[in-house]
DNA sequence: CGAGGCAGACATAAGTCTGCCTCGGTGCCTTATT
């Protein structure tokens, strides 16, 4: 491994966990990798994909561009290795190409919708690929359940690659985000490589606005007071465009970057931005995948985003060089209106009903053509009841005991308790811009972390706020200690609980009188320790 | 879920108020047209 890491890719050293996941994977076991953009990650499926003999190496990413940034840069680092993409942006004597020169030792970039088609499946299955790696695995759970259907496929889909070892790679994903990859795809017993998620180098703030005004003029004041480059967050296109403008007219180099602009005009944004040619970027969640930029000083969110995990990636881009930045949140609780309305609806059980008729005495890969034709389901919403019926299935079978919830039943359930979990992360998010404690901690806590030490740099650390909260904290328990309550001492991180109604569930946080439970059933619940002790609520499992 | 635009009511001038409607983020892929 280290003479292929010095000889192929120019590697002086490896790291050990580097050297963990490759070995693993050379044994065949699969790998669930978190670790942060620009630690290394890629060169840990890149190492095992060169050492496999039997076979090339299939790599899942989500963007086109960025498989052609990968393609590029494996080609140029890595001596005589090749790579290369397979996409609709390939003519077929290109895609022809691409598979009669996947051998041994080169890797091949698709998108999982080109997995999802059955000519590329085969295509791809013939070549015997000896390793399967998803890139930016969090997609998975992030995209799979509405937006792209396909990455909730590809756990089936590799398995009819012949099941050749996977490793799943991502820079942040908390505990339920890893269960969702490691389920989705189907992952073997995978060994868990977690990165330490501390970024004690960014300085956290938020700030409370009133109103839509006061909201933009904290934007404004913010980025006019920072030096560098950096990012200007926002939940919608048209305020990006109208930040970009105002900064503009402030004299600053700034830009807009959406989805709704042109492919040229955004290639050629984020060009001049990684140049240093546009000093703020104001950009909605389009921007920011596959961006390794190691000296941007300032991440503003002008709105509060869906959840943690969304904030903490967007921000996380700051300060990759360990050089001194700042995130400051800019939010109202307005602002999460929005991420309520984009959390996946609930398919109606009329429209599940049709589905499960229709796929009635199909059997094997149903065709979705015929189904469609069949239920009047539009592709995306079939994709998505499809998904949840075979998920289901799946999970608990797909036929209908005689006195319990039918399978519509239980499809439909699945959803609202998917639904919920999101509900409950934007829950999260209000409480993280309302934390009057260390934010650094509430980050590190949310994403498994049980590290207890306040990072002293964020705001409410600054104006003594964390200490206050600390002290009042350690107070109600002493109290209750005096009083013998006996609910102190209870609970832990990282426990096992079980509660009555949200069922099996593992506790984040204990902060004196209330604790918080990422529960299986009813996603993050902030309950009261003494009601939960008193009633016996909450039982370890 | 909430913001913003528009029409119409109200009432007699250019304004407010109400109700109704629409819109809002991420990207693959395919196919038809310039």
């Amino acid at each position: 491994m280290e003479s292929a890491a010095r000889d192929v890719f120019g590697h002086a050293e490896l790291r050990d966990w580097q050297l963990a996941a490759v070995s693993d994977l050379l044994a065949g076991r699969d790998v669930l990798l978190v670790q942060p953009t620009g630690a290394g990650k890629s060169l840990a499926y890149q190492l095992a994909g060169v050492l496999m003999e039997t076979g090339p190496t299939v790599v899942v990413s989500p963007l086109l561009a960025l498989q052609a940034d990968q393609v590029e840069g494996l080609t140029e680092r890595a001596e005589g290795v090749r790579a290369s993409r397979l996409s609709s942006a390939e003519s077929a004597g290109a895609r022809r190409e691409a598979l009669e020169q996947a051998g041994p030792g080169s890797f091949l970039f698709l998108a999982p919708e080109q997995l999802a088609r059955e000519e590329t499946r085969e295509a791809v299955a013939a070549l015997h690929p000896a390793l399967v790696a998803v890139d930016e695995a969090h997609c998975v759970s992030s995209w799979g359940h509405d937006f792209r259907p396909d990455y909730l496929r590809l756990g089936e889909l590799v398995e009819q690659l012949g099941r050749p070892p996977v490793i799943a790679l991502t820079a942040t994903a908390a505990p339920p985000v890893r269960q969702d990859i490691a389920e989705k795809l189907r992952l073997r017993e995978p060994r868990l490589v977690v990165a330490d998620v501390a970024r004690p180098n960014i300085a956290l703030s938020a700030q409370h606005c009133l109103d839509e005004r006061a909201q933009r003029r904290a934007v404004l004041e913010a980025v006019a007071g920072q030096q560098g480059q950096g990012i200007v967050y926002t939940r919608t296109r048209k305020l990006a465009e109208e930040l970009a403008a105002e900064l503009v007219g402030q004299g600053r180099d700034a830009d807009h970057y959406h989805a709704g602009r042109p492919g040229r005009a955004r290639e050629a944004v984020q060009q001049a931005f990684m140049a240093g040619e546009v000093d703020v970027l104001v950009a909605t969640s389009a921007f920011g995948m596959g961006i390794d930029k190691p000296d941007i000083r300032f991440v503003v969110h002008a709105q509060a985003p869906e959840s943690p995990d969304v904030y903490y990636q967007e921000v996380g881009r700051a300060g990759r060089d360990g050089g001194p930045a700042t995130g400051l949140l800019c939010h109202r609780p307005e602002d999460l209106s929005l991420a309520r309305f984009f959390a996946p609806a609930v398919p109606s059980p009329a429209d599940v009903g049709a589905l499960v008729g229709a796929l009635a005495g199909v059997e094997g890969e149903p065709d979705r053509d015929a189904l469609r034709e069949a239920t009047g389901l539009g592709v995306r919403k079939l994709a998505r009841i499809l998904n949840l019926v075979q998920e289901e299935s799946a999970h608990s079978g797909a036929d209908d005991p005689g006195d319990g919830p039918t399978l519509v039943e239980r499809v439909v359930q699945r959803a609202e308790q998917h639904r919920r979990m999101q509900q409950t992360r934007i829950e999260m998010m209000r409480r993280y811009a309302e934390t009057t404690t260390c934010r650094q901690r509430f980050l590190l806590h949310y994403f498994g972390d049980e590290g207890e030490e306040p990072c002293g740099s964020c705001d409410n650390c600054r104006s003594g706020a964390t200490a206050e909260h600390d002290e009042a904290v350690a107070e109600t328990v002493a109290q209750a200690d005096a009083e013998d309550a006996g609910w102190t001492g209870r609970f832990h991180a990282e426990q096992a609980v079980q509660h009555p109604e949200f069922g099996l569930g593992t506790v984040v946080e204990v902060e004196g009188d209330r604790l918080t439970v990422l529960f299986d059933q009813g996603g993050y619940r902030t309950l009261d320790l003494p009601t939960v002790v008193e009633s016996g609520l909450l039982e370890p499992a």
